[in-house]
DNA sequence: AAGACGGGGCA
DNA sequence: TGCCCAGTCTT
């Protein structure tokens, strides 16, 4: 760290920040349907669920998942009580399914350790399943007021830019926990974190940030120096590779679809899939194409398959289809073509059925 | 410490 | 279309 950077550290006006920043919470926070309204205690299983969902996932896409798995299930021990196949279909188009496979150990946790009741305590939410440092610091501050360090990606972006930290994510993220906990409040800790968050989200974006709108721009180094989107700096990403398979989608006379179940754990785990290969750096043999049909059938092969991107690599998935008779009942699960969306179908299967359908 | 783990939004 | 985003668990 420079020596104008500990400098600029060391003076921080912690307490007239949090004042700017609550203030401005107040006169523009979003109303998003697991937020209390104000002076409202939150229900810590409403805050719960939506911070899971909000994992990696946007306010935008999460906000129907969770007004339907509220009005499904209102409290955990609904929650807890569901098959997990229910879950995995409601969860479908979400992405990453280990968060709803953990949801469903949380609930049942909760009931079990816990009966019913969600703990204050940070370290003892941190022992549940799917919950890790923010999501435990998250709940013990905004539904329990207790004061803990709440640093997600949007945090880390505003706190890199209130000081200029040189070091690059994710090295730097001891630093800047170290700082967001200098900067939390003892008073309405919750919504001092809901406040940097939403800031993060709406004002102090990744790009073209609006600092004419912060209300806290005035104690940034970063709006000082003029060099705002030069943080957070980032240690360079590894490349994609692509991998290659072929999946079958047999549609049966009545106009239902033969899907499998994916392994419990692993990519898409527990999900339904089409049946197929494996999916290889180095494209599918003959051999192992055929192979991995379901039956001996009359296949055609669609002419585009589809791209699709994962994580860590990129899938180049092509597409064979037939039509078979009645019967079959042992190939798998079959389900009518449009109740598709029904059931715990990935995008990237969704996404083959609906080339299917245009040919 | 590094890799596994989706899908949506935006240029 | 291609790039960016970013918590938790596992190894």
């Amino acid at each position: 760290m420079s020596a104008d950077n500990r400098a600029w550290t060391a003076a921080y006006p912690a307490a007239r920040h949090a004042e700017l920043l609550l203030d401005w919470y107040d006169r523009h926070r979003r109303r998003l349907p697991w937020r209390a309204l104000p002076g409202e205690q939150a229900d810590p299983y409403r805050v719960w669920l939506s911070e899971v969902m909000l994992q990696q996932t946007t306010v935008q896409t999460v906000a129907s998942y969770f007004v339907d798995f509220t009005t499904r299930w209102p409290k955990v021990g609904d929650l807890a009580a569901a098959p997990l196949d229910d879950l995995l279909a409601r969860w479908a188009g979400l992405g990453y399914y280990a968060r709803a496979r953990n949801l469903h150990k949380c609930a049942q946790a909760v009931v079990a350790r816990h009966g019913g009741v969600f703990p204050s305590d940070p370290e003892a939410l941190r022992a549940l399943p799917g919950i890790g440092d923010y999501t435990a610091a998250a709940i013990a501050s905004i539904a329990f007021d207790v004061s803990a360090a709440v640093m997600d990606g949007n945090v880390e972006r505003v706190i890199a830019r209130l000081f200029t930290v040189e070091d690059p994510l994710p090295k730097s993220k001891p630093a800047l926990k170290a700082l967001t906990e200098m900067l939390t409040p003892l008073k309405r800790p919750g919504d001092y974190a809901q406040a940097m968050m939403d800031l993060g989200a709406t004002i102090c974006t990744p790009k073209r940030p609006a600092c004419g709108l912060c209300p806290v721009r005035g104690h940034c180094a970063a709006w000082v120096a003029g060099t705002m989107e030069r943080y957070p700096l980032k240690a360079p990403k590894a490349d994609k590779p692509t991998r290659h398979g072929v999946c079958y989608v047999l549609m049966r006379k009545d106009g239902a679809v033969l899907l499998r179940k994916r392994p419990e754990s692993g990519l898409l785990g527990g999900m339904l899939e089409f049946p197929g290969t494996v999916w290889t750096e180095s494209a599918p043999t003959v051999e192992a194409i055929a192979a991995a049909a379901p039956i001996k059938a009359d296949w055609r092969d669609l002419a585009t398959g589809i791209r699709h991107t994962f994580t860590h690599f990129h899938l180049e998935l092509s597409i064979r289809v037939a039509q078979v008779g009645l019967g079959y009942p042992k190939l798998g699960r079959w389900v009518a073509f449009e109740k598709l969306g029904d059931v715990e179908l990935p995008t990237l299967f969704a996404k083959v059925a609906k080339r299917v359908l245009k040919g």
